[in-house]
DNA sequence: AGATTGACTGCAT
DNA sequence: CATGCAGCCAATC
């Protein structure tokens, strides 16, 4: 990674950790949420994430509010396990219900370019 | 500089 | 509801 990011990165963790405990968000929401951005590259980010970033990356899904499992990862169940730890519940499927769970972005959260 | 990939999404079948 | 195909943009080879 460069020495210094076009900021893109830290738009990206800038709107995931608003997201309030035991809520989800979806990679295409929090595209939408940042100009100049799109689903994979949210994913990308996520995936660049450190743990000392101090972004809750488990907090964000697929659209299907379900986790996406990477490439030979048992990542997945860690994901699972901590949005259960913060009161998130999986049907029968693995899915979450993000009628219940999913984090609706306030409007002065949008960025205006 | 061109081609490939990736923790995705939405619509069509 | 599951599967397939196209669109999306940055990072990597």
């Amino acid at each position: 990674m460069s020495s210094e990011t076009s900021g893109l990165y830290e738009r990206i963790y800038s709107i995931v950790r608003q997201i309030p405990y035991g809520k989800v968000a979806s990679y295409g929401q929090i595209a939408l949420m940042v100009e100049g951005s799109a689903p994979r590259i949210v994913g990308y980010a996520m995936a660049a994430v450190t743990p000392e970033s101090g972004v809750p990356w488990h907090r964000v899904i697929n659209s299907r509010g379900e986790i996406s499992k990477r490439f030979g990862g048992t990542g997945d169940a860690d994901q699972k396990a901590l949005l259960e730890s913060e009161g998130i519940t999986f049907n029968e499927k693995n899915r979450i219900d993000m009628k219940k769970y999913g984090w609706i972005a306030p409007e002065f959260l949008l960025q205006s370019p």
